[in-house]
DNA sequence: CGGAAGATTTGAACCGATTCAAAATTTACG
DNA sequence: CGTAAATTTTGAATCGGTTCAAATCTTCCG
């Protein structure tokens, strides 16, 4: 057989053609007369060349046709983390429809991950920035390739950022439940602090957090506010997302004489866990405590019992993504979608 | 500002030194002296050059280091499939520890995904071989990159396959429900057909199918007869394991005469929805119904009740999948790994 | 001071294609 | 048949780097 590589060049020479003709042949066939195209197209198959490959042909366009999304999380969040699934799965759709490739980005520390976003051979990036965005931003801004950032509050107007309305969509959440009778609630964060904040007052909470959690907290607030609910009376416990985080928080919350019956959660996921923790020890929901959460994760819906939630704009978010990327329509100022409350069942008026 | 894009050549210029010393500066530091070294770079930032670009990198080296996973099925079944991502989960977390990129490959229809295949730019293959693995592993073959087939059973061995013992772990979801006590069995298989084969006997189901349902089948058929129950009086449904099928193969089963005590199902996804319709009709399970699935994905531990399951070992399954890949480790043979019976509560004797 | 050994730097080839102006060939037509 | 127009083919430049043998510069030592 042939040892080594066969490349265009021999295919071109033993083919008895020029280079160009026989790039030609390939990648704009109807410009080559037919019998020069079969001759070539013989001789290919012959010494087993299988069309042009892929790196010399993106080194000459300067395209991959594919975008990466990066985020700080390890890579199996991608396919763990309900809201990043739920918006990968609507990204994936869009990419599917356009012959897009989709390249995950991430890594287990900083150096790595600067490596990985280096190296990703993309034509853009799609920034997750659940946390310690501002870095992932600054890695990305290196790579000169368009990005564009979800989920990342600041006040940096130069980057271009896709988000959602998290204030507008916590007094949503807040005023519904508010609206049901509810007046003792509290808040479980999706950042993490290290003491818990509702003991400690709510000026740390607000200074200490990522922006999505500070928006959905003041969103949280005002309404409340406008119920006559004072910061202080509502405990604000952070989390980790994950299981058992979210225990510890309800433990906490539910060993206070005054426990309470409304359950303003920063995620769908941190309020599915709620639920769990909730429904295992026979508090029910939403008889007892009612809980809302907040994304519209597909999780959400097939929940037992269904949580009511603020449901993101998946679709549209992706939709306006991958189109920033692909045609390079980035943006001019920070784009801020709207959220729409979800009604399910695990919310009711407090037992009276 | 300059115009047009800065090359590792315009900074060697820039800096009065020959390309190679501007390429060793960037990817072989510590050969460079370090006087030249900081001019340099200091020439870089100041031109704006942040680095050799990937692409020119790339074509001289040839590794990419990432590897692409690839699938039939719309880029969205990655993310939205309990199995694919379980895997995806895995093989991420083996990639993460690598440094590896991940590159999802997939397309809506055949011509695209050929197209799709031939440009991801990536270092090796791992298919997901659900459906059509065939037509999938023909397209990755003239890529004349590694690769690994997943899920894909047949007959030719040429085909690196890493597989699980699909017939044995059939045979334990059988015995296990047999020991409780069943004698009254329905099967939910992976494939659809379009006649229901339980009507038909068992002759065409066996045919028609792909390997893995086959194996599965034959595993459930072998344990059953060893019971003394036979293969005919074993309705066998297909399913597209959606919803909507799953709930069509149900309503026939239980319309009839005499339904079935245990339902084995093919899949975990199956599975779930079926215990859903089960338990939205009043049907209990495992009081009325006992329900086993097969594949030990994460949402069957969570489910309520929790599904009694056979478990791949996804885990090691990434690591030999990515190994094979990244280490040039292909399998000599087809590799089967074995499966482990998982017991939790969709299971129990049937009510006397 | 001469020369060997070691440290740096150079320059050109190379990776595998695409592109395009110019040359060669074919076709069309009076 | 001659020439203009249209169609094909050619050849060399280019994409943006890496690599390595050879050339040059430093050190070190007798």
């Amino acid at each position: 057989m042939t040892k080594g590589h066969v490349r265009l060049a021999d295919v071109a020479k033993a083919a008895g053609v020029s280079q160009g003709t026989a790039s030609n042949v390939f990648s704009r066939p109807e410009v080559v007369r037919e019998e020069v195209r079969e001759r070539v197209l013989g001789i290919a198959r012959t010494l087993g060349y299988n069309g042009p490959d892929i790196k010399g042909r993106l080194l000459r366009a300067g395209r991959v046709n594919a975008i990466g999304v990066a985020s700080v999380e390890p890579l199996a969040y991608f396919f763990e983390d309900p809201w990043a699934r739920a918006l990968m799965t609507k990204i994936a759709a869009v990419c599917d429809a356009t012959g897009t490739g989709i390249a995950l980005v991430s890594a287990q520390n900083q150096q790595k991950l600067a490596w990985n976003i280096n190296s990703a051979l993309v034509d853009g990036f799609i920034l997750l920035c659940v946390e310690g965005g501002e870095r992932l931003v600054e890695l990305t801004r290196r790579r000169q390739l368009p990005f564009i950032a979800l989920a990342l509050g600041g006040a940096d107007t130069s980057i271009p950022v896709i988000g959602i309305d998290n204030l507008a969509g916590a007094a949503m959440a807040a005023r519904y439940l508010a609206d049901l009778g509810h007046r003792r609630f509290a808040v479980l964060a999706i950042d993490h602090f290290d003491e818990h904040v509702g003991a400690t007052g709510p000026g740390p909470a607000a200074r200490s957090l990522k922006s999505t959690s500070r928006d959905r907290l003041l969103g949280y607030w005002q309404t409340l506010a406008e119920f006559g609910i004072e910061r202080e009376s509502v405990p604000v416990h952070g989390t980790r997302s994950d299981r058992s985080s979210v225990d510890t928080a309800l433990n906490a919350l539910f060993a206070a004489p005054q426990p309470p019956t409304a359950i303003l959660a920063m995620s769908d996921r941190i309020a599915l866990f709620a639920m769990q923790w909730l429904t295992e020890r026979g508090i029910e929901v939403p008889g007892d405590v009612s809980v809302i959460g907040f994304d519209g994760v597909p999780e959400a819906a097939t929940a037992e019992p269904g949580l009511t939630t603020i449901a993101q704009p998946f679709d549209e978010i992706a939709r306006r993504a991958v189109s920033a990327i692909l045609d390079d329509a980035l943006p001019d100022a920070q784009e801020t979608l709207d959220v729409t409350l979800v009604i399910r069942d695990s919310t009711a008026p407090p037992r009276s």
